[in-house]
DNA sequence: TTATAATATGCGGAAATGCACAGATATGCA
DNA sequence: TGCATATCTGTGCATTTCCGCATATTATAA
């Protein structure tokens, strides 16, 4: 029981949540546009994908410079599940709509 | 967000996971049944239980000397979704086999 | 009232967490 | 090679979390 608390405990955190939502929603995604999405600094962002992808939550890959993020794919009924409650019941939430308004003016020069 | 966040922070503990599970499937329980079922010290189960509570997953009747917690229900479309999680995910963890069978011997007076 | 059972809570300490800043890496390009 | 951009990480600090023990609270019964 202590991998599935610990998958929750992943997500107990907002900053987090809010990325894993985006990521549910927006597919793969760099991290500078993670940070401007959440209007916030690089180095957070950065730290806490790290966290979500030492517990498999992620996963990422280098393209050039960018390294992009994208939701791993559920590995047992718990994780679908919650990887359908972020599409189906938090992507609504006024927090997420303001993150996506962001995400899609992010001026990070990739794009 | 930071609801949500501190929901899923609820459900970050084991000892709190296995509690919303078994009274997901068991209904309401006293104190020391579960206790008995988790293998754990009351104090230990009514902090935890105490901490579920004000953060509205559970709620508590008192009956006589017992205090009988119950999950609430569930207050949205996000809270409906776990709880689903519980009965459809986590009910069939060997954790929480044991955690049933302990609590089916338990012995408090109660019964 | 007193004793007892069931439950709750204050306290101190160990461990974990989040944050901000600075510095370290990695990649692409002149 | 050297520099700029994007990303990651080491460190110190403040805060929080969990635990176990001891004690308090609540209700029942003698």
């Amino acid at each position: 029981m202590k991998n599935e608390a610990a998958f929750f405990k992943v997500l107990s955190d907002p900053t987090r949540l809010r990325l894993a939502v985006l990521l549910s929603i927006g597919g793969e995604t760099c991290v500078c546009r993670l940070a401007e999405a959440l209007n916030a600094p690089e180095y957070k962002i950065s730290r806490h994908l790290g966290i979500m992808r030492s517990a498999g939550l992620v996963e990422a890959e280098r393209q050039g410079t960018w390294m992009y993020y994208h939701l791993s794919k559920a590995r047992n009924r718990l994780e679908e599940c919650l990887q359908d409650c972020f599409r189906d019941c938090l992507a609504n939430h006024q927090t997420v709509k303001t993150d996506l308004k962001r995400l899609s003016k992010a001026t990070c020069k990739d794009v």
